[in-house]
DNA sequence: AACCGGGGCGAAAATATCTTTCATGAGTGA
DNA sequence: TCACTCATGAAAGATATTTTCGCCCCGGTT
């Protein structure tokens, strides 16, 4: 019982009158069900949003889920150098009701790797590689991205994302830089399906376009900080003008959820000299992207199936006449 | 403290002090080390020898585990009609310290069962499929696309090809429609690093600037199927020019390969009516472009982790500050 | 039929473990 | 510098687990 209360509690009371006086998003904090095998992307999702001590928690429950789960919240605090107290409300910002179901899940977890896969290590890419492992690494980090965002995906709020991207009259889809690319592609996926949508990179002709929106009228931004004030300024106005709005963002707790009545979380993982941020949380928005683009063709299949056949058929005259047409 | 010693306790009789004063569990009391995965063969072979009620429990527990884990000792207790001392009796019987750990053992085992039905998922996306399965459907996908080109990548023409973009005093993209995102990309990444290096998805322009190209000069086409003829006019305008051609392509016999002294294969997954070829071979033109990427980083390496570095700093700049950075 | 061990069994005490509360101090912005 | 916020851990407060203890069922014996 108080065990809800005290859920809604940890979900940041922070920033929100607005928000809060709104009344929106109530779907935003505790929705997510506890994680199975997702831990290891939660853990790197939620890192930035830490604080030392938890962070410290964090990050030797990801580093060794087996020899945690064996621990008690004593021992693990002990480990760590922190309390009790830092220790279950880590397990709390990981999803869980407490420590004892993060213990269970570690032990799952640990059991996965067991079982699956040994190799897991990965080294970072360096600069004298040969050529080959920076493609086998390279390759190995994304789908380890995809399957990281896949586990940590909420299908509740996808499928309301949908919902709202099928039934919308119009979208508009924002980002900047490597995000706005993610946003022409899942413009470029809709306008294939016969819907409306305009992807904004620029801030300026963004906000004038976002106050055209209302009700029934979707915003999607697009951030991997979660807090680009060029793309949270449009998804804001949009989210006043009574638009539904929706984040894909790799921090669930950044700013630009503030707007946003579905939030949909990109993995983070780790970055290095050589392979920046961008390049995962790239790989990581187009799945979220495509995963949003294809329930949409299901919901609207009727109308989305001639639109995709058509657009085929016009394309392949652009190409020469080539075998391997069915 | 109290930890280790009650835990020896726990562990019965048998050697008693003196493994506690060693302080180690792994290993536990008894000789056994607790069953991982073999929980059902354990509890077959050792039913004979329960008692009603423990076979009650055990019956529970090999039935379910994913359920069981999920109780607490009272709760295993009723459902199984049963009282909390029959429960750890039981779980005793089967090796464990005490039902804590076996409750531990069942989520292990209830996440390897979970995980080992993963490749169930080698079917198409349909139409009715529930939102989650399309997660899970589209993750796989990409992941064997990623897997399949990392395998198909002739690094020798990689390596020539990075060689090319290392030195290119300029380099120029081309790609249309999905590819034109790729192209974008690439350009983002070469620009980060401080290359110089344009993408045109017009293909007037297109050919405008290839014709100043030159010796010394890169152009990279983009195009999946090999024979879009506004990706290749350019390309073709700058291998006239004599400049270095890189192709990007899903057909190393299509058209475009003509004018290319690089080829780089990506590769093409099937395709079905919601899950358009353009999703995969988007996918694989990006990890190409990555390796791309990396491989000139790597070799331009003085130059490019400066730039990096600044473009970062930059970048930190346009996002609010927020906690958790160390 | 009555009596007598021998255990299986569960209620409840005892203990460990987990959770919550609360006071403190470190860091931060004005 | 001061007020303020918030992270943090100590300890109190709940729960969960383990242990204790003896009932009572079951078979065998006289």
């Amino acid at each position: 019982m108080k065990e809800t209360f005290s859920r809604a509690a940890g979900g940041r009371t922070a920033s929100g009158d607005h928000t809060a006086s709104v009344g929106r998003r109530a779907t935003g904090g505790g929705s997510a069900p506890p994680a199975p095998a997702a831990l290891a992307a939660k853990v790197r999702t939620l890192a930035p949003s830490m604080t030392r001590s938890m962070q410290r928690v964090a990050e030797a429950v990801a580093g060794d889920p087996a020899g945690c789960a064996a621990l008690t919240v004593t021992g693990l605090a002990e480990l760590t150098g922190t309390s009790e107290a830092t220790v279950v409300r880590t397990a709390r910002l990981l999803g869980y009701p407490g420590y004892r179901d993060l213990r269970l899940a570690l032990a799952g977890l640990a059991a996965q790797q067991q079982s699956g896969r040994a190799p897991a290590i990965t080294t970072d890419i360096a600069v004298d590689d040969p050529i080959a492992d920076v493609v086998a690494k390279l390759a190995y980090d994304e789908q380890q991205t995809l399957a990281d965002t896949a586990a940590g995906l909420d299908t509740v709020q996808l499928g309301a994302a949908v919902a709202a991207l099928a039934a919308a009259r119009r979208t508009d889809v924002y980002g900047i830089g490597a995000s706005g690319l993610v946003a022409q592609d899942l413009t470029q996926k809709l306008l294939r399906i016969g819907l409306i949508a305009h992807a904004h990179s620029d801030p300026h002709l963004a906000v004038t376009n976002a106050v055209q929106l209302r009700s029934g009228d979707v915003a999607l931004a697009i951030t991997h900080s979660g807090s680009t004030g060029d793309v949270i300024e449009p998804l804001r106005a949009a989210f006043e003008r009574g638009a539904t709005t929706i984040a894909v963002t790799g921090r669930p707790d950044g700013p630009v959820t503030q707007y946003a009545d579905h939030v949909l979380t990109t993995s983070t993982s780790r970055e290095s000299e050589l392979r920046p941020a961008a390049m995962s949380s790239r790989t990581s928005q187009l799945l979220v992207v495509d995963c949003l683009f294809v329930g949409v063709a299901q919901r609207t299949y009727d109308a989305a199936a001639p639109a995709l056949a058509a657009s085929y058929e016009a394309l392949a005259h652009r190409h020469g006449a080539h075998r391997g047409r069915p």
